[in-house]
DNA sequence: ACCTGAACACCGTTCAAGT
DNA sequence: ACCTGAACACCGTTCAAGT
């Protein structure tokens, strides 16, 4: 509908994508991904307000996704299965489409993440989902081991060193360390 | 003996790891450095070959006492009492002296160290240390739980929202949790 | 030995101007 | 609506020059 932009707002996200996680995002300058498309540095300002919003126009899709999983795993009962659910779910998104390549960045650029905004959302939405994943126990062990959960699911990316090894055995694995830790959290008393 | 400069190389580094800490090492400038110093910004490079070298010499420390760590690692015998000593070693170096703050400044700039050479270095060293870790059984699973055990000493710093928490307790559920992913990686047969 | 002043190429951003 | 050219203040780095 308001897709006026022809295609060129689409090319600067997918090739600044590329480039950020490639380089990092302070490393790359918009004078290369001008460059890349063809175009002028300026033009690139007709379409994103900052080289900021460019990072917020690719994470988008992510926070929409976070945001879903965070109010679903809220609505649950605060049960092991529901804590297994959540990060399989979490698995599933990261695993998924196209965010494979928008972690790949993430993982590459959590520090220029911090001082963005997109950043910071990304990081306050991990909070809130290791809280939701730890609900119902809230102690230091509880809160640590539901953070090195969802962990779990980032660090199959790059700590898995066996050569060869598919994306599939990855997330297995990630899974079944994860489903250690969560065990290891207390459930509350059912409820009648 | 060489320490021919005075106490000014030393502040720079103060100054430049608190800066660095706090707002990121490419959202700080050089120029704010030397302002802090009541200096000129090319002063500083009579003492550093570049910025990024300030931040080798901030590392410095760290590196010999990961090297030191790997070195004992590598010559224990794979098991699980092994592991749990590395961890708990790791952790004390984590948790004394000044370490805590270049520990956090590790944790605010895992990205910028990626295009730094100190930080390529300690990333090194990092899988280095996860590889001694889980000697004697390379499969995806014993990876990732010693990957994951070196993270839950890092992630006991901004994990736990638990209020009031002190740094004892900090590690104290670092290693708890550490324990349990590492009583999951098998120990080889016992050598005669 | 220690530091300054001035210059370098490059950066993100803005804006009037063109089609 | 879409893009350019030229300018802005700032960055890391260099270097001749001062003490």
């Amino acid at each position: 509908m308001s897709q006026s932009t022809g295609g060129t707002r689409e090319r600067i996200k997918a090739v600044a994508l590329e480039l950020f996680t490639e380089q990092g995002y302070e490393a790359t300058s918009l004078r290369e991904v001008a460059e890349r498309l063809g175009v002028t540095k300026a033009a690139l300002y007709y379409h994103f307000k900052s080289k900021d919003e460019i990072v917020s126009s690719v994470v988008e899709d992510r926070l929409e996704r976070m945001d879903a999983l965070i109010a679903w795993a809220e609505s649950q009962p605060a049960t092991l299965a529901t804590r297994r659910a959540v990060i399989e779910r979490y698995a599933d998104a990261m695993f998924s489409g196209e965010q494979p390549s928008v972690m790949r960045f993430f993982e590459q650029n959590q520090t220029a993440l911090k001082s963005l905004s997109a950043g910071r959302e990304l990081r306050g939405r991990m909070f809130r989902l290791a809280a939701a994943v730890c609900q119902g126990d809230d102690s230091p062990g509880a809160q640590l081991r539901a953070v090195l959960a969802l962990f779990a699911v980032h660090s199959s990316w790059f700590a898995v060193r066996t050569p060869e090894i598919t994306d599939a055995e990855r997330k297995r694995v990630a899974l079944e360390v994860a489903d250690e830790l969560l065990a290891a959290i207390a459930a509350p008393p059912a409820r009648p």
